[in-house]
DNA sequence: TTGTTGCAGATTGTTGACAATCTACAAACC
DNA sequence: GGTTTGTAGATTGTCAACAATCTGCAACAA
């Protein structure tokens, strides 16, 4: 766990001085709102999805408490939360590992994200506003730009903040978090393509802005298509980069995993 | 809590004997998988979703703790997955809470259901088997028995069996965990409804037939609108069952609650 | 009578200790 | 040389104790 040792979770007073810009009632509320637990469990799920710590790697309880200064029940607690939240397996007596998702599993979360996508677009249409409209338009043009400039650091970002503010933006905070839910479970699939080299950058942008302009013209049945579409030709590319690196083992995943 | 002093939780002794009749090996695996946390869990959802702890009660850990014969830790584990899976809510300092679902919550579950179940509808058509789709007309006879003979207590199981069941038709388990989420969730909000009557009694089981002619037909268009508009009346019953209560408030929620 | 303060008890959050289990390695055996 | 057994150390699961926080009630002041 050496990509560890270089953060620390900042301490429960560290964040009351830090918070203050708004006024004490903000630092009262935090102190209300955040035990242990819930910072582990915030810096823990963080690291996992920065790609700080990879599927299949262990978490070591002690090693964890030790590196946050906290005892281990607040990181057991935390561990739970994760379990539950998909990204992280329990195997009772051996440890916690950060889940690895499999290509059938992978398979089955871009399908049921194809699926939301499709209300989202659908309820976007219906419920954004023209300024929440004019604001997809512009994450439109910064992908566009990023993707002439083949800037793959700044493309994937765009992509993702697009996405979500269109889940945001269906008015459904019940299917927000579902969404999310299903971007971070892929997150542990996409960690392992993305080891493998940029195989899946876009060709073009241009599917973006038609779904932005379905929804402006309050087409709900076209933008929630394109979107649908959308979702199943991010998976049939995923397929493809993986295909491709199929025949030579993987050299970065050597570290300690559980047994398959 | 006094709902809570008349069941035991089995000891993981007692889970050894009881799981003896496969074999030494079920026991084993049956160990290899369980913790104390993971059976608290168990048994804490399986009294929520039953309805022997109602939606705002209180779970005092050290009263589960001492009427399940453990220690507070794993009580606090299974909390913390509780409420990772949407079931409780944490209060820092004050407690754990059966989560209430409110109206609008609701509201946003329905829509999101009914958005999966036409998913569910559409990949149920293209892969349910000829035995299977037998199966749900089998489903859909014993519902329409229990309607004729207005037996409530029969009705409401199989309808949740029926809807469960084409859940896994569709062939997606990530999809089937989404869903089943749902259909939880939702059990805290009818839970509420269903103390206030029987209101919500389906006048015909039509739909239900109609929707499985539709999935022998392979028409996965059909029978996935027929699921949305399906999921979309429920909702509006209950929305009528709610208008017609509001004017009296409910005998039956004054238990110790949270503040709101 | 109303509002404020103080305090006891209950409860939650965290910690450290102990027991149980697993893993890796060395020694013994075949 | 290959297999089995035993052991030490690491790690996980649970428990009990202590500290912090909250709640309800009584006493006091205005």
């Amino acid at each position: 766990m050496s990509s560890m040792a270089t953060v620390i979770l900042p301490s429960p007073h560290d964040n009351m001085t830090t918070a203050a810009p708004t006024g004490p009632s903000s630092a009262i509320d935090l102190l209300r709102r955040h035990s242990l637990t819930s910072l582990v469990q915030q810096e823990l799920e963080r690291r996992i999805l920065a790609g700080d710590i990879l599927p299949g790697d262990k978490l070591n309880e002690a090693d964890v408490a030790a590196e946050l200064n906290v005892s281990r029940g607040p990181v057991r607690e935390a561990f739970r939360a994760l379990e539950q939240a998909g990204l992280v397996r329990t195997e009772k007596n051996r440890g916690v590992f950060v889940r690895q998702v499999s290509l059938e599993e992978a398979d089955e979360i871009y399908e049921l994200r194809a699926g939301l996508d499709e209300l989202i677009g659908r309820l976007a249409a219906e419920r954004a506003s023209d300024g929440q409209v004019a604001e997809l338009r512009a994450l439109v043009v910064q992908m566009q730009e990023a993707a002439s400039a083949k800037d793959v650091d700044a493309y994937y970002p765009l992509n993702i903040r697009f996405h979500d503010r269109l889940a945001q933006l269906a008015g459904n905070g019940t299917l927000l978090a579902a969404y999310r839910r299903l971007i971070n479970e892929l997150h542990l699939y996409r960690r392992r393509t993305l080891a493998l080299g940029h195989d899946a950058f876009p060709k073009s942008t241009r599917q973006h802005a038609d779904i932005v302009e379905a929804i402006a013209a309050r087409d709900a049945t076209l933008a929630g298509e394109l979107l649908y579409q959308h979702a199943m030709k991010s998976r049939s590319r995923l397929h493809e980069a993986l295909e491709q690196v199929d025949l030579q083992p993987p050299p970065a995943l050597v570290r300690e995993t559980s047994k398959p």
